[in-house]
DNA sequence: CTAATCAACATTGTATACAATCAACAAAAC
DNA sequence: GTTTTGTTGATTGTATACAATGTTGATTAG
């Protein structure tokens, strides 16, 4: 068993079951069950919650405790508009130190995509696209660039399942490659111009503005269902 | 005194004086202290300190306690060279917004910044150049981008406690004014470019590169004091 | 039968007690 | 005299106890 873990890996590991959707926007993450599944007191069940609260991937009520966090529509509109601004900007630095050894990575990596869509191993593909950006943009020289992107690669996950489609994750799935083989032939303004579109892409694959969420017509829906 | 005050009001009085550089980068800021100072038990405090360090603000390393981040001069440059990319960006996004409103508050703002400058109050005036900074950046409507560089304007404070020159602040000062008196006028572009290179400014007053702060030759600096 | 009130339970918020770790100083060995 | 070792004191790490709050379900009045 999960026999004492410290405090980093349990934030690990509960943060990857949020941004693989095991824990889906809205689950309640109760301190007590928690600590009792790390067999930890909730001293340290807290800490994590807190430091992922921070994060915006969960949300702390006060005396109502952690939920994983819901986006609202206007929170993925400023997350993907912020990932549109900054990561075709980092592209150019990226190149400054591209190496065959980084394509070499890269490519292996997107095996394991096209594995995981094969497999329809939706959990592995959604961390792995989230991956992909994350690792590209810690190639840059500036640490901290690279970690407000990897953060908004988290949110981007609970984005996708609260607004994302079927396609949203798997149809751009084959498209990285095309990023490599750019970066490979040091067409440093076709990769910008790609990855913008490939982002741009993505929010316009979100059910954004449809509907209000919450607003739900019944009469409407169930119209004729007699 | 400051009986009772919730973990917020603590974060922002510590948060605050870490800024105006009452508390100078490598300060220690033991828990049962603060605990004291606070009126609050130790366990508010660690929240407190948590949070900064997730921020960078402090660093806390195990079973050291937590101290004021002392950015090493990488970091410096990461924060400068992240602050030269983005704040422009958000320059045609704050415009379209811009008001005559706003225009009024910033120049109150700049008038107590002159103000701090006459009394020679530092503490003011650095708080005032960092408060210019992120007001105008949350004017854009993408608060994920504006809480970024809110986060990256405390940390330039931390810097400018470090590798700054007596200049680094003051000389400024006035600056700022040509900013507002370009966005009145719908100069976009020159606004811009003013941004840019007013950041450039900054990072270039910094005493990067002249030492490794570390190494310091005893015998050179004591040579011909006998 | 519906609505409101209250009681019991479950969950989080806070403080404190105890264990573990580190730092500084003193004493002893080389 | 220098280095090493050991002991003491201070500080952080963790768990738990208790208080405060919120939620649920039952009971009673309308």
């Amino acid at each position: 068993m999960n026999n004492m873990l410290n405090d980093e890996a349990i934030y690990k590991k509960i943060l990857k079951s949020i941004v693989e959707h095991q824990l889906p926007p809205g689950a309640r993450l109760p301190e007590d069950k928690l600590s009792e599944a790390f067999g930890r007191s909730r001293t340290s069940i807290r800490k994590v919650l807190q430091r992922l609260a921070l994060e915006r991937i969960v949300t702390i009520e006060p005396n109502k405790g952690a939920h994983v966090n819901r986006p609202s529509e206007q929170e993925a509109q400023e997350i993907l508009d912020s990932r549109i601004m900054l990561e075709p900007l980092l592209i150019p630095e990226i190149m400054k130190y591209w190496s065959k050894a980084n394509s070499k990575y890269f490519r292996a990596m997107l095996k394991e995509e096209k594995q995981a869509e094969a497999n329809e191993d939706q959990a592995a593909l959604i961390q792995l696209t989230a991956q992909f950006h994350y690792e590209l943009a810690a190639l840059s020289d500036n640490s901290v660039m690279a970690d407000f992107i990897q953060q908004l690669c988290y949110r981007s996950s609970l984005i996708i399942a609260v607004f994302g489609s079927r396609h949203s994750v798997s149809c751009d799935c084959g498209d990285h490659l095309e990023l490599i083989d750019l970066m490979d032939n040091k067409q440093d303004e076709k990769a910008q111009d790609w990855m913008k579109h490939h982002l741009i892409h993505i929010k316009s694959s979100l059910k954004l503005g449809v509907s209000d969420g919450q607003k739900i017509n019944f009469q409407q829906l169930f119209a004729n269902t007699e």
